[in-house]
DNA sequence: GGTTAAACTGGACCGGCGGTCCAATTGGAC
DNA sequence: GTCCAATTGGACCGCCGGTCCAGTTTAACC
């Protein structure tokens, strides 16, 4: 049984074409100018390529957020305290949130693109492949933390509704002010709050 | 000087028509599904039609929304309390938040179709034009009653915050399988924790 | 009741979108 | 070098939001 047959190397390399195309594309313009045809051509590779490899703008979107979240990711799962294991749940949790702001204050186009596909995946789909994407890890990571500390809290919905707030247009031009601080304040003045009731 | 050319009689008949085909179609589809045409075809008359009374999608959408949210927005300016004047701010805050929730409770796709318009619109408009729409209105109340009661704190942005949630696909969800009371409750305990902070 | 200007109507039409398809090309295991 | 499968890219599809305009309807005025 020999390996499960590599990428080649040209699809590696276009691969990687497409998603730098997208994360520059993206940063530069407002999501919904930033059509698949155009992606492709600023990676110099066909539509049905991008579409052979993405499956669908959704697809590609959600490949990009897992990228830029990756870091976040880790840094959850295995790094230090606070962001990591070890310290107490509600110093965890204050981290996270400003943790996450700063990623999304980066990629401020990139969210609100991946929230009308959370939107728009809401009709039909099992719960269970949300658990996978950037929203999932997130929301699940919020809500562990929240139940951990006041396990009486309605912690699935408090997690949706904190994370709600990056998808919020209003809110959304502010991060991309340079008001991160902000919000990170009133987003953990919320969380306190909630904790202490 | 007479008066300013009433609207005719057919285009009242349509414009009714209208906007009676795009609720009821809101209420069954997704937002997506309903496309312009179908809104048209609904309501007997031509696609011409409808853009010619309403501008574009986004005008239809907002039309649309200030009707349902008409009622409420008289309760809260010419009601009784605790909605209406007269109470204390964190109590007309209070149910304030409950009343928000059931108007969208009840209106599920509709909010998400204006949450896109939102979106959209942040990339050029100026702020005044917000303060007429439904969201502008809901927006600028939460934040005179949470300015009233705190004024140290970030009355602007927590409205932002405590509005999202209405616009998060899981929530909004929730709130379609009858969960209204829930969602209530955790903006309550969000709003009451950041109050007393 | 007839005249008339303006408001209204609706369907053909437009550019562009996400997505599909498949003939031609390319890569790499042997 | 051979050969098959993975990859490629652009023509193509149906649909969308939105525009246009020739024809129709309304209602104000005499």
């Amino acid at each position: 049984m020999t390996e499960v047959r590599r990428e080649r190397a040209d699809a590696a390399r276009n691969r990687r074409a497409i998603l730098e195309a997208g994360e520059r594309l993206l940063a530069e313009y407002p999501p919904e100018q930033v059509s698949m045809e155009r992606i492709a051509a600023a990676a110099g590779v066909g539509k049905g390529t991008v579409f052979h490899r993405f499956g669908s703008r959704a697809g590609l979107m959600r490949e990009l957020m897992v990228e830029r979240a990756h870091a976040l990711r880790e840094a959850v799962t295995d790094g230090p305290p606070p962001l990591g294991p070890g310290a107490a749940p509600r110093d965890r949790l204050l981290a996270f949130l400003d943790a996450v702001v700063d990623v999304v204050g980066r990629n401020k186009g990139l969210l609100a693109a991946l929230g009308e596909t959370v939107t728009a995946s809401c009709d039909a789909p099992d719960d269970a492949r949300e658990q996978h994407s950037v929203y999932g890890f997130w929301h699940g990571h919020l809500r562990a933390l929240i139940a951990e500390e006041r396990p009486d809290l309605d912690a699935e919905l408090l997690a949706h509704i904190l994370l709600s707030a990056l998808q919020n247009g209003p809110v959304v031009r502010l991060l991309g002010q340079g008001e991160a601080q902000r919000l990170g304040a009133s987003l953990r003045l919320l969380a306190t709050g909630a904790l202490e009731a």
